[in-house]
Parts: C-alpha cells; sequence; structure tokens
DNA sequence: CGGTTGACAATATGTCCATATTGAAACCAG
DNA sequence: CTGGTTTCAATATGGACATATTGTCAACCG
C-alpha cells in the first residue's frame, strides 16, 4: 500500500531529525518537541507515529545501526570486487568505524550515544547487540577463511579475535572522540594489529 | 586548618552519593535534589558545596578516575612485591578495569557514564584524559622494560600497544555491560592478548 | 554582649519537558 | 450529502528540575 509506504518516509524523516539532534547535543539534546521542530513538523505528528519518545529513540537506533551495517557491508563488497585480500577487507572494514572524518565522527557520536543509554536499557541493547552480533560473525567468518587461504596463523581464534578486535575499534573510537589518541595513531594502532592477526599472504594472490 | 577538612568531607559526602545514583540510574539519575536527599542532607547544602550542577559532577568524576588509578596502582604494586613478572602486573592491572564482579561491574558503569558525556563535554573530557593518560604510560612503561628484561619482543612498540591495550580494554568492557559478551569470555580474550605482547618468558624468572 | 559572618534549611521562581486533550481538516463509505 | 475515520495541529496539564531567595541558628569577635 502507498500509504503505509508514506508512513514510513514520515518516521524516516523524524528519525533523521533525531539523528541531527543527538549528534549536535547527546541523546538529552533529541526531546520530542526540539525534534518536530528540527523536523518541521508537530509535536502532534510525531506523536502519532510513534506511542511515546522511548519509541521514537528506538526507531532511530535501528537506523542508525542498520546504517552502520551496511557501511561495513558496502566496503567489504567493494575490496570482494576487487579482489583484494581479506586482511584488506578487514582493515577496511574496521577503519569504516571509526571516527576519522566529519561525516563517520558524527555517526559515531550518535551511535555511541545511544550505547552509553543502552547500558541502562535492555530494549537499545538488544537493538545494538543483534547489528553487533552480526557485524562480527561477518569479521569472524573473515579470519576463519583467512585460515583456509593462508592469510592467518592457524592458532589465531576466529571468535576471540573477533571480539577483541571489535572491542578494540570501539575503545579506539571513544578516545579519538576524546581526542586522547590523535585519529592519525588510532589509524596506526589498527593497522598494525589487523596486520598482527592477519601476517600471511593470500595464497591466491601474487 | 580542621574546617578545610571538614569541608572534604561534606564533598566527599555528595560526590559518594552521586556515585550511588549515577551506579542505579545513569547521569539522569543524579538531580541536585536526589543528590542531596542520597546523601541525607539540604538541596541547600549542595548548594553550599558547589557553584552548580556541574561543579558537583565534575568534582564526583575526578573522584571516580582517581579511584580508578589507585586500583591499577595498587594491583601492579602487589604484582611486584610477590616479584610477579610484568606480564602478571599488565594483565591483572587490566583485569581491574573490567566489569568482571558487581563491584567493578558498578564503578565501571558509573566511569563510563561519565565518558560517555565527556564526549561533548571538554571539561569532563579533561579530568578523564589526564588520568587515562597516566595509566597508559604506566602501561608503555610496563611493555618498554618487557623489552628489557626479554618478555617483550623488540618489534612490539610500547605506545602503539599501550593505545591499543587501553582501547580494547574499554571496548571490552562495554560489550560485557551490554551483555554482548560473556565476562569469561572477555577475560579470555583479554589475557590470550596480554599473552600475545609478552609472549617471552622474563630472564630473571626461573 | 551586640553584631557580623559562615553554614545550612526551606521555599520560591521560572523553565522545560512528556504526554493528554481538543479540535479541525481531508478523505471515504453508504 | 452525511457521518465516521484517519491524520495531523494547537494547546493544556502536570511534573521535575536548576537555581535564586530568604530565613535561621550558632559561633566567633571586637
Amino acid at each position: 500500500m502507498a500509504t503505509e509506504e508514506y508512513h514510513e518516509q514520515r518516521r524516516a524523516q523524524i528519525a533523521e531529525a533525531v539523528e541531527r539532534l543527538v549528534a549536535a547535543g547527546g541523546l538529552d539534546g533529541a526531546t520530542v518537541a526540539r525534534t518536530a521542530a528540527e523536523a518541521g513538523v508537530s509535536v502532534g505528528l510525531v506523536q502519532h507515529y510513534f506511542a511515546s519518545k522511548d519509541d521514537m529513540l528506538r526507531y532511530a537506533y535501528t537506523r542508525v545501526t542498520a546504517r552502520a551495517m551496511d557501511r561495513v557491508d558496502r566496503r567489504s563488497r567493494e575490496i570482494e570486487q576487487h579482489h583484494g585480500t581479506i586482511r584488506q577487507a578487514v582493515r577496511d572494514g574496521l577503519c569504516e568505524r571509526l571516527p576519522l572524518d566529519e561525516d563517520r565522527r558524527a555517526h559515531w557520536r550518535v551511535s555511541f550515544a545511544f550505547a552509553a543509554r543502552a547500558v541502562d536499557r535492555p530494549d537499545l541493547a538488544a537493538v545494538r547487540n543483534e547489528t553487533e552480533a552480526a557485524i562480527r560473525a561477518r569479521l569472524a567468518e573473515g579470519i576463519g577463511h583467512g585460515h583456509e587461504c593462508g592469510e592467518v596463523p592457524e592458532d589465531v581464534d576466529p571468535q576471540t579475535s573477533a571480539v577483541w578486535l571489535m572491542a578494540a575499534v570501539e575503545g579506539l573510537g571513544l578516545h579519538v572522540c576524546l581526542g586522547a589518541v590523535p585519529a592519525a595513531a588510532a589509524l596506526e594502532t589498527l593497522e598494525r594489529n589487523v596486520m598482527a592477526v592477519f601476517p600471511g599472504r593470500c595464497r591466491q594472490h601474487d
């Protein structure tokens, strides 16, 4: 039905306003009234599409996590199409999650603001964990393939390494955003440590 | 002067109340009124000791970071006194920062709640970065010593590794608190990766 | 011993917020 | 044309909050 699509657009419009406000001033900045104003609609319309503020935020968060997944997906597919190594795909996929430019920095801030609240809110944690688990599984899969083609030593456990890499990237992002670590240093650290997991050369490449 | 000491106690009393409230319900849970009630004092008294709510929170945060530093300090000093390896000191020092039991979990939640807000607030970021830099420097120093006594291979850069380890522990803590990674898995991952930095055996031990 | 000052309590003020309510268009069914 | 339903806007309500103001009481001091 076309009306359902229209509704979806409205919700997206509101969710985008939420993202902009969160990027600017954290989750506290996204009040219902301000969101309505930012989206150019009335408070009543927001209420019409979301039963409560929590609903609105949760919906916005699902969009944010979906975008994060898309970013990683697109990047690793690009590498695949250019016949790159798994190491390249992993490195670039993980780099995509670091706040290295203004665009990724904004996305990172939004994503992190939600993550911070998720510590106290199981429903938000569920939204996050689902996507995060998918990305981590993809990563572990990549490392497993690295075993087969010789990029990764056999004693590297895919699961454990995936957990470790995901956690480190998360922490690096925070440190960069807090100004505790320069972006360049974070990038270098990440590359060096991905290299540690993928020291070998793929047998199918020259 | 004894009165200054008295004042310090009052501030500590209030800061402790803030910590309890933040542990229970995030930074939003710590309103001035609730903090006063939790500390068993009046709102007026809180205002008397802190010029603003931000002041109060910043003070509480400095105490939290100081405790984090103390924990690491105490732990590594313990190892030192028992003539343990640097690897043991580093491992235990980093473990201390993971939310593995209720006590550390509470402390981690408080610390993280502040860190999340610090993303938008340079003054809180400064409080955090100072302590964090000190801990990271200590860690890098330990890795450097590992070079000398043979625990750490020469091609491991102390600075880069310290940044990486700190970031990974930060991320692991978040994943554990969100329920994305079981505490046991986080611990195993951490131990395995500390082992990767310190594969060698200290020449001064049997 | 009267007054000044520091340490607090109680209350007042005004802002901001989530949500409920009311109502008005537009659209559709009969 | 009519009555109902969907979709939205405007406003009302009530609570929570940070902070200012005022009041109180004791100690210290000249």
